[in-house]
DNA sequence: TTATTTTACGCAAACGATACCGGCATAATT
DNA sequence: AATTATGCCGGTATCGTTTGCGTAAAATAA
């Protein structure tokens, strides 16, 4: 079964026309006789005539959609950004095609080469928390692919990224902690190789030193799999609540990190905050009705997205090879729950 | 700035060869030399080539992309389903373009329109909380578009349709009530057209009547907005709340009410389930952490995506029309927690 | 040697839309 | 009356790819 929409040539040989009057008729051209145009924009309109934008494509050579890239859509931060993405795209008339890595390397590059072969005029992506090397992204940046970095950054030369200010991020969630009293704060981190990764520890490792805490190395971990494995956050907690010195605090890294903690600590009886703080990266818009009610950095996600959107298609449609690149680095909110209340 | 790929006519040019011959040797045609095809392939390996799907769609008259109308992006139930339907896309060859219509009847109508236009080969559709007129989907599904219709199904004849058994869940949520020691329990459904929100009441009414406890009218609240505006749910609840006969017990039939309801027992701390008890229809992750801990419906939607998108493909592919419609209807669980504890 | 088949390739049309080039009427100008 | 201008429209190439058809050269058969 085939869905057979009418053509130009349908319209021009119903009218006794040639193509390209139709054409002109239809783009409102002063070389077309006003009753032409009549006749040709009736006949458009009964048949509900619509231009093919396939055709248009390969003549134009642009698809008018984008593409992008994100772990998972099934994940609060995400899917708001793609939410502002889309709203921005909508807008200038471009659609977006969405991709998924699941924080899988292979994923991710097979992903890319996919986008870049549907000719999507360019990319907004955030790299998995496998991707260590970048050449993918970069060979095909270098090959005039418009792309902006978004959330999980990536550092090439003269590119657009947007971020948020993940090192203040830390710092003022594990500052929290301390002035609440925590005296032991690890923090389960996601990937290392991670852009996100490395500022938020950062941030958090200045934290403790700027309050003349001595930093632990035992109380920072990763998860390889950005959390997205149950197990994996299982053993690291296995670990940290069975080590000799205990931590009382966790500042989680993700979303599915902090949920998972959570969910961890339910199953071992393990009661938050009396034996164990918690403050976790995290969008969703109920972490006020957990129990207890969450303490959350949270992202300005869809007005990331929106940014993002903008810059990208600001790129594509430019005339001359961008010059200036962006660097937005956009602030977190720190919502002050029960999870982390003073000792 | 505009990325240029190379195309089966570079390599043409740069070996001395015709474009057909580099067409027929890189689809390995026997009519090629072997020698030929070597020179070929090397080339295009060398030189990262890429066949052009647009080019392709054009003489093919398919784009191998399927459209997904959903309300929303950013719900659990969509991203999951999307999640299937992804998967399966994948594997088949398709690519996945979203549209939201954000339970707008003109954005349905809209969106809906885009991805006709766009081409794609199909469309999987859950329609608006406000939509109750079908036309532009019938309309469009008589002209020979593939579609399958699901989870907010219609009524066309000859369609496929996935979705879960409503009726059923509702009446052994309600009926999960009644067993615990809950007398009087209202509904708050989604728009009133919609399959679900029928389907749902039918089955929480069934229950009722089966347990002999007469039906109050006034128990039974209805989402224009499907609960996307928190202020919809506050009225219903004040109304709930404040009426002569308050119900004891409250089944409530999406994500967004769900989390609504319990973000205004929180505001006007009434306790669940002391003093109201709450069932939901959610497919969150995190409902056993909420506090309460949450009694849900729980919907498969991945697997509902990934059936959907069969259904379609196999649609698509089929050389003839297909005769055989199927009407997929899944369970549902119920997860007993502690927000509808025994009385 | 001649006739026939096979091998290996090129030519050109097609998909839908656009745009340049050109042409034929009729009207306006000299 | 001859020339120019203008209004209106058609022919055709183009985007990248596939495919039916045609054909030269080589290989085989007669």
């Amino acid at each position: 079964m085939k869905f057979e929409a009418i053509t130009i040539k349908d319209i021009a040989k119903a009218l006794g026309l040639s193509t390209s009057t139709v054409s002109r008729a239809l783009r409102d051209s002063y070389e077309i006789s006003p009753e032409t145009k009549v006749k040709v924009l009736e006949y458009a309109k009964e048949n509900n005539y619509r231009p093919n934008p396939i055709a248009l494509s390969l003549k134009e050579k642009r698809s008018s959609s984008i593409g992008v890239l994100v772990c998972e859509i099934a994940n609060s931060f995400f899917s708001q950004a793609i939410n502002g993405i889309e709203s921005v795209a909508q807008e200038m008339g471009y659609n977006v095609i969405i991709a998924q890595s699941k924080e899988d390397f292979e994923k991710e590059v097979s992903s890319i080469q996919y986008l870049a072969s549907r000719s999507v005029d360019g990319i907004i992506f955030s790299v998995s928390a496998e991707t260590s090397d970048f050449s993918h992204l970069q060979n095909l940046y270098a090959r005039g692919m418009n792309m902006v970095s978004f959330d999980r950054v990536v550092d090439f030369e003269d590119i657009h990224k947007v971020s948020v200010d993940n090192y203040k991020a830390a710092y003022e969630a594990t500052t929290h902690f301390i002035n609440n009293g925590y005296k032991d704060i690890a923090c389960v981190a996601n990937a290392a190789f991670l852009s996100i990764t490395k500022e938020r520890v950062e941030g958090y490792k200045a934290a403790l030193r700027d309050h003349n805490i001595p930093l632990n190395p035992n109380n920072i971990y990763y998860c390889l799999h950005g959390g997205l494995l149950y197990e994996e956050v299982v053993d690291i907690m296995d670990d940290a609540t069975n080590r000799k010195e205990k931590p009382d605090a966790i500042l989680a890294c993700s979303d599915k990190i902090t949920t998972s903690i959570m969910r961890y600590c339910q199953n071992k009886n393990l009661s938050i905050p009396k034996q164990l703080g918690l403050v976790g990266f995290s969008n969703l818009d109920l972490t006020d009705l957990l129990a207890p009610s969450l303490t959350v950095v949270s992202q300005p996600a869809y007005e990331m997205g929106r940014i993002a959107a903008e810059l990208l298609i600001k790129q594509i449609e430019s005339k001359r090879p961008i010059k200036q690149f962006e660097d937005v680095v956009l602030a977190t909110e720190l919502h002050q729950r029960a999870s982390s209340e003073k000792r």
